[in-house]
DNA sequence: GACCAGGTTCGGTTTACATCGAACCTTAAG
DNA sequence: CTTAAGGTTCGATGTAAACCGAACCTGGTC
């Protein structure tokens, strides 16, 4: 089962979920933009200046986290979003590398 | 331009758009259903049993065949639809090694 | 302690889409 | 020529999802 914070293991993640969290223009456009930076950065929700409000950005990365694509940690102030590349590459080898070629 | 049927060629498909049309369930299926058939393989849009009526069997090839995921050729009586493995392996490879892994 | 920035939660609205039935077209078979 | 099967088109409906504002929480800063 997901953590208390929904973030699924990987054999827990599904590639129906995955696919479906990515058909959103605004969470594609997260997942790129992480994807663009190196390894392991951490950004925090409003940093990618979503043209929404607060409440829906919270919505857009709630259902990126609960398809495994960004880990949130809590950093206090706020909260940072990574993307599980070790995770999506181990179950899902070949997907980072097609959003990639495709920003 | 896409050709009078809504074919796009392998240059104008987005994977958004390929991602979107994967994300409905019953679509995932008929995807994942021809992948495992050999190549080349064209079967009809009933042959695949979907629980849903005549006209929503309609509206989801035509999506499919929007995005440029299926192909659909006229049979006279009916019409084929078989899987555009060439064009999808050229545009976005390893996608369609990735629906294979997960059905 | 007052304040602010980043996020969440909670209703509510609006928009998109999956769904249907009915009418119609086309082709093949009887 | 009638019938039937496979698809399409055309509204219409129902539901899911994107979106918002308001209230609230948390942890820094002054």
């Amino acid at each position: 089962m997901p953590d208390e914070d929904g973030h699924p293991s990987r054999e827990e993640m599904s590639l129906l979920t995955v696919l479906n969290a990515l058909s959103d223009p605004l969470r594609y456009a997260v997942v790129g933009a992480l994807l663009r930076e190196p390894e392991g950065t951490a950004r925090t929700c409003a940093s990618f200046n979503l043209p929404v409000s607060k409440s829906t950005i919270t919505h857009h990365f709630r259902i990126l986290r609960e398809a495994g694509l960004v880990q949130q940690v809590d950093r206090g102030n706020s909260r940072a979003a990574t993307l599980r590349r070790a995770d999506l590459d181990h179950r899902f080898p070949g997907l980072l590398d097609l959003i990639g070629a495709n920003l």
